[in-house]
DNA sequence: GATAAAAATGTAAACGTATAGGTTTTTATT
DNA sequence: AATAAAAACCTATACGTTTACATTTTTATC
């Protein structure tokens, strides 16, 4: 690869003017930027962007981070390309951080992400006292937080709401005339769980029912949870007639395990989720679901780094989608 | 964040000798050692990944490069999980690049990686003379393919026999009294498409039967061209009885179309499709697929890329993995 | 205790860029 | 033609490391 030195030497110009070119293009004779446009070209010469980052934290390096707790999950795909997209438009380039509910690989990355001199971050913190994003967030870095925010910290965060999403499922659940709703919840102590359980209680009491905490279960958000609470639910003394599950991946444990029992849905068990899937509607049987606009978080909450990035000082938004009941077969 | 000079000043010593207590650690005093490690923890000093990497490009900067066609597909998530668990027990990061098939976006991210000065880059290139990724390779850039080759060029490559997991597959189908099979092919350019279409056609032949071309349909490997395809063979004059679909997506979108058309699977139409998914068990109705080991993929060329940044002149490696059908109730 | 060898530490240059500030050349003004 | 102003260009420095080499201090040897 060559250098600014190599294509100041070829053009017989110094490195300073070989820069103006290349940037701002300002107080260069035609010939001259000629000569430095030719020998660029000829050198296949390309700027290094880690002397550029190197060289000035005030110019913007364009690289941001992007801290996801589970790639597996089809809904952090999804916000990973409506961040993706954005970035690409505004010329950023992402490094994509995938910590797998594992805090000590968050903490890692985040270091690593420090170490690279970024220039702002999206996360998705394990959870909302994330020492390790708090520790980024008081050093600076800009940091928009998407899916949970951080108590008591004022940042910029793009979620849903959870709460009614959950709400709106399970009331349709239990207009649809069932008694006994289970909730299957992701990490207790991520808040979009909380909030669904708090939709999912809510719905259950303005119906004039009570809330059976056995019918409660608490897992790791991931698939093999969702089969294992599942196979709880149902192995029960009094078993429940719907399910609502708290993720697409718990959803598709519990379709596992009730299809292994071979349970028909939703005669048997009726279950709705939160989280749709672009295939949803091929699961057998097609399901209903909490519809997010995952792609759409992802889009907004790197419009709102890039704005921070630019202007740091501006007061924190707190940016609240929509989530949308979608109907089909599975209840 | 402080720097080296803060630190050395702080211990009252020159940073020749930090920076000696921070990697090496020989010729240094205890005393002194200690001194400059109190520093170090009191400000927090984390090195400057960004400065090390420009200085030195012989020592490695452990970054990586991996480049995906598209991270929708459940496939490549599994190879990036592969790619990443080797990357982080061997302490390297990674920037992922996912150009979705977009051969422009390719190639910003390439130059941005160049520009990044990464280590080494795992890649599925676009196809077969991916211009893109042959000049990296021109340029010396330790790389290694992935679930495709680069013709004429001698490069690490980690693949899975397609040909033979396509053959298995039809040949099942055909054994199992299944007359008119039809197959959506990926995008025909991308070799793993071919060789699909080899073993596809060589099955039909060695079973004494003859290839229709009208039964062989050619998409995107997305799933709009699963959706359109399948639509196209069920609505054709003499529909297949059977669809052997190219990718994961395209099984996806192949399936939508099947349940629009309220047709049973298998007994209208049977389908098995390449890629095995977590949840394939949950589709309606479970779905037979080829499985390919895709995190195994992932971290077999993590493991050569290390290698091969290590030790630039090895001679390549193609490294060939085996499928396996799994039968379940869609044939 | 003088000398040599070894250990400990320091100095300075380099990686590739951006840019402040200085110098030279060109253009404008009278 | 002399001078001022503007344009074009260059020099040198800084960003935070690593490392070759130089220098100083300690230890060993006689």
């Amino acid at each position: 690869m060559s250098s600014l030195n190599d294509v100041a030497r070829r053009a017989g110009v110094s490195i300073a003017t070989v820069s103006r070119v290349i940037n701002k293009g300002s107080n260069v004779n035609e010939e001259t930027r000629a000569k430095v446009l030719k020998a660029i070209k000829e050198l296949k010469y390309q700027p290094s962007r880690v002397a550029k980052r190197l060289r000035s934290k005030s110019t913007s390096s364009n690289l941001i981070g992007l801290l996801i707790p589970d790639i597996q999950n089809p809904f952090y795909v999804d916000v990973l390309r409506g961040v993706e997209d954005v970035a690409y438009e505004n010329n950023y380039a992402i490094i994509m951080c995938n910590f797998a509910q594992d805090e000590k690989k968050e903490k890692m990355y985040l270091d690593i992400l420090q170490q690279e001199s970024i220039d702002g971050l999206i996360a998705a913190p394990a959870h909302e006292k994330d020492s390790n994003v708090i520790k980024l967030l008081n050093d600076g870095l800009p940091i928009v937080c998407v899916d949970r925010g951080l108590t008591g910290k004022d940042v910029d965060v793009v979620v849903v709401n959870n709460r009614d999403g959950a709400y709106v499922a399970v009331d349709h659940l239990i207009k649809s005339g069932y008694k006994r709703i289970a909730y299957i919840s992701g990490q207790k102590q991520i808040p979009s769980s909380k909030y669904r359980e708090m939709g999912y209680r809510d719905a259950i009491e303005d119906n004039g029912m009570q809330v059976d905490v056995e019918l409660i279960k608490y897992g790791d958000s991931k698939h093999g949870s969702g089969v294992e609470l599942c196979e709880e639910l149902l192995s029960g003394a009094n078993p429940p007639d719907a399910i609502f599950t708290g993720n697409n991946l718990i959803t598709l444990g519990a379709l596992e395990t009730i299809h292994k029992r071979e349970l028909r849905i939703p005669e048997d068990v009726a279950i709705v989720g939160f989280d749709d899937m672009m295939w949803s509607i091929s699961l057998n049987p097609p399901l209903s679901a909490v519809r997010q606009p995952a792609y759409e978080i992802g889009k907004r909450a790197c419009e709102l780094l890039i704005q921070r990035i630019s202007d740091p000082k501006r007061s924190p938004i707190q940016m609240t989608l929509n989530t949308k009941l979608i109907l089909r077969k599975s209840c």
